[in-house]
DNA sequence: TTGTAGGCGTTATCAT
DNA sequence: ATGATAACGCCTACAA
């Protein structure tokens, strides 16, 4: 592509580059007269600075690297859009790398993304990531990382997620409410955090209110496999009477396996999942749903990154930040009032 | 962050940086000790090469930008995961920019791309762009450009787009097929290039059935709007028996309203949108759709883009390449058998 | 087989 | 107030 350098303008205008790179960095002691000649010139023929000679010279590129697992998702593509939103607002450029679900390609990708001299790393692990050290490498070469939804606890940086164990635990506690008492729970890999803790909510709940724990009730799923039907068959054996789903795609196909199955879901099923669609309404039953804020938590990982490749210490880090989930209840069934919770009863 | 150059293993091997150099690119006649030795060094200490030295010196950045209305969405999202498959299978990076359906945003955006020295530009165009003379600019200069999804006319590159003549004719051939007749379309800004298309589709399967094209039945929305409810208002004065709507967005909104008027949409209506989600099965009724080709859309920009950077010629550039559409019935409810289309009546 | 020098675009430092 | 020079990391004629 043609394009114009301070060269050029200095060629044109019978000036040395250091002045003309004075001129248009504004820079002291310039004559105001030869300032207005190349600034003008510029202008004419449409002057950029090199961004890649400026990336050499000040050794960084003003880029941060995004890794997700996948990038056509509507959570992450939330995320990103959060991220981007402020990685723009402070000069920062952002370039997306997908490890589909995979440990080997979120290696590669890592090394890919440091290669291209990315100023930070924003990852959310793929689901096949036990081992970090690939990332501890990187921090230790000073590398900034920061890690959302996806995390890591041996990793030593700052994480931001969602509050999954509280939406976990405000999910069960409204299908108890409602009466339910078997709920399964159809959820993603149990290696993830956000499996774990979305775990920790729902068996809290259950405790709670003095329900017994039964591990017949859950089903891991794997990604990107797109057929829940086995599962949710698995877990009718088990005669349930409410689902929670840990995501979009797991709400999707089990309704639509019940459907199928011709089980009445108005009457015995009430389904809860993460989610981000607006569809929840039209489908019958209306599905309640707790929202993952994505675009905070993207909006909160890019100010944190930032914040650290810019070296501003924000006091409390290396440190966990959790963004709250909202509960939409969007279910009308109500069967029984809520037994009294046997916790609080004991307490009080 | 800490990084080794060919500096550093050139001095701690006593060799010139140009030594070290063929080493490491497997030039010619070098001493096989002296490139073992090297070898092992950069591998030890972990040596990649500087991608934005090369940059500089190859005068290209092996990144394409990529500007689109919204990452936050199904279609775009998709069409991105098929440009980073052929992008990185290829040896680019992608940068992602939005327009966010501003005209001011895309200029802004497209100097943001060229200032980051992208290689080539895949661009759709925001709904209020109606001018392209940032890009025939941009053209001129020799960047390669692609347009894919929104286009326009008015610049001379290779374009790609799905079929939407295709699919609206089908589309709107299936509902006239099952019965109906006064078919409203609710569809996006008039002025943007899929909109057209699918309106001539739309026309054309109402002329080959003889049906009068009646523009009381056609409402213009927004983007960025959510309330569609004022639209489907519009329509519904004209006692419409079926919906042909032009995007998921529209689709659920036109479903959301229907279902708040308590309007029986089993019995009355049919809805096709131009869709990705796999949710159409469960809505009531279910959904038949136009299934736009994202991915291979997004895919074949990256070629076509990819080969023009490369300066491989396809030989029929610049061209306009069609994806086409499937479509998936899902509605039940046929009603009385096709009207035997006038047209081919005539002609036989 | 290896080393030297120059250049990609820019800016900072040190002359003049 | 302006110019010359060096440096960021890499590669490649050209020289040795």
């Amino acid at each position: 592509m043609d394009t114009i350098t301070i060269k050029d303008i200095a060629r044109a205008l019978n000036l040395s580059t250091s002045t003309v790179s004075r001129a248009l960095r504004d820079s002291y002691e310039i004559n105001p007269e030869t300032k207005r000649l190349v600034t003008e010139y510029a202008e004419r023929f449409n002057y950029r600075p090199n961004s890649i000679a400026l990336s050499l010279k000040e050794n960084r590129s003003r880029v941060i690297g995004v890794i997700v697992p996948q990038i056509a998702n509507n959570y992450f593509s939330q995320a990103i859009n959060g991220i981007e939103a402020i990685a723009y607002s402070r000069g920062y450029y952002v370039i997306i790398f997908q490890s589909h679900e995979s440990y080997e390609r979120e290696i590669a990708t890592v090394q890919q993304a440091v290669a291209r001299k990315v100023d930070g790393l924003l990852i959310s692990l793929s689901s096949s990531t036990s081992d970090v050290t690939h990332l501890r490498e990187l921090q230790d070469r000073k590398l900034p990382i920061v890690l959302f939804d996806r995390v890591s606890k041996d990793l030593d940086t700052t994480f931001v997620t969602a509050d999954n164990f509280g939406g976990a635990f405000a999910a069960t506690e409204h299908l108890i409410q409602t009466g339910r008492r078997r709920i399964a729970h159809l959820t993603i890999p149990p290696y993830i955090s956000i499996t774990q803790e979305r775990l920790a909510g729902y068996r809290a709940a259950l405790e709670k209110y003095g329900i017994p724990y039964d591990e017949k009730l859950i089903q891991y799923t794997e990604f990107g496999q797109n057929d829940v039907e086995p599962f949710v068959d698995a877990l009718l054996d088990q005669s349930p009477d409410a689902f929670f789903t840990a995501s979009d795609r797991l709400a999707i196909g089990c309704l639509a396996a019940l459907k199928k199955r011709a089980i009445s879901i108005p009457e015995t099923v009430s389904l809860i999942g993460f989610t981000n669609t607006p569809v929840a309404d039209l489908l019958a039953p209306p599905m309640s749903t707790v929202e993952q804020p994505a675009l905070e938590i993207g909006q909160m990982a890019a100010e944190q990154l930032i914040n650290q490749i810019e070296g501003k210490q924000t006091g409390t880090q290396p440190g966990r930040i959790t963004i709250p989930t909202r509960m939409i209840v969007r279910a009308s069934s109500e069967r029984t009032p809520a037994p009294h919770p046997l916790r609080e009863q004991s307490s009080l």
